[in-house]
DNA sequence: GGTTTCATGTAACATGTTACATGATTCT
DNA sequence: AGAATCATGTAACATGTTACATGAAACC
């Protein structure tokens, strides 16, 4: 009875802000949720299916000159993410190939090592780069989102960029820590 | 010809600092690699099986009265893991089911809303508290690692601590943006 | 006229989790 | 004697990714 898996939350979530197709689905988890949530096609088109199966999500059919398909959340669809949203999260299994290969890493050279934390650190440089570019974006007023939603999306992106600056700083310490042994 | 899945890695990494059995693998990975890594039997025993057929393990016959079976890794084991170990690892698909529930929360009370930060900065304190357990558990020097594993345990269990001092932080801070909405 | 982006969808494959079945050993 | 932990393994299921096929519309 209860919605299998958090995809279809995903995208009822997505189709909540406002209606589109599943190509926006798709375009909205590639801009605006990266580093959150990802979808691929091979699961939004047959979750759609699925969410109008269940009456969640209802087509909007308007003078259907093209083949696009626009969907909107329906007012039980509604109800079943107010439900979902209540729910705790559950802690989710997690697996960083980094820092498993860190740990394996203890016999390799130590170049091999200090190597490892500087492109792990680069990586974070780059992407705190690209999360000062969509809060400057934000600030700049171009986006097209509520007050109140651009708050949300804000706080979002600070937990982004206190993650990166924990991993930056992370790295300095440890490629010290590598470096005196 | 190559490994095809990380799992078969983890295997190999977690073999090559000592040999045990299936129930060891999976013992140290809920044990020494929480927050890292997880594996599961049905995926542990099929692996091993593949491991040995490959020949990057093998199975050691020691008087075997029980059923348990011993595994070591073998020198093109060993090889093939400082091959991946070189290789740069690749940026893993995120999935943040909490992040993502508060992105779709903006219109839910408010008082929900803060609810859902205190239960997700009392989630990472407590954590936090664990990895200051494990860390205190190596400061008595009781754990049975050499002096080099040891700094990257410390390492590690570091990151895990900068994070979730990170995500206090967070949620700090964006209670008092919302509280202030 | 050609390239990129928009758009939908399926099939095959890869990966990961849960439940179950079985039994030995160790601890209380 | 009973409970907890150790130990192996399979089958069914759930989830997720990639490659492919197709074609319209927008841009240059």
């Amino acid at each position: 009875m209860a919605l299998k898996n958090k995809s279809m939350y995903a995208i009822l979530g997505i189709l909540h802000i406002g209606p589109g197709t599943g190509y926006d689905i798709k375009k909205y988890c590639d801009t605006v949720l990266p580093g959150i949530w990802n979808e691929n096609f091979g699961h939004i088109y047959p979750t759609l299916r699925m969410l109008t199966e269940q009456g969640l999500i209802e087509t909007i059919d308007e003078e259907n000159t093209t083949g696009k398909i626009r969907y909107r959340i329906t007012a039980r669809g509604q109800e079943e993410l107010d439900g979902w949203l209540t729910d705790p999260p559950q802690p989710q299994p997690v697996r960083s190939e980094f820092f498993l290969k860190f740990l394996f890493a203890s016999d390799q050279p130590k170049e091999k090592i200090l190597g490892m934390l500087r492109e792990y650190q680069e990586y974070h440089e780059a992407r705190l780069a690209t999360y000062r570019a969509m809060e400057a974006s934000l600030d700049a007023g171009i986006s097209g989102v509520t007050a109140k939603r651009e708050v949300f999306l804000r706080a979002v992106l600070r937990s982004g960029m206190i993650g990166c600056e924990g991993m930056i700083r992370w790295c300095d310490e440890t490629s010290a820590a590598i470096g005196a042994l």
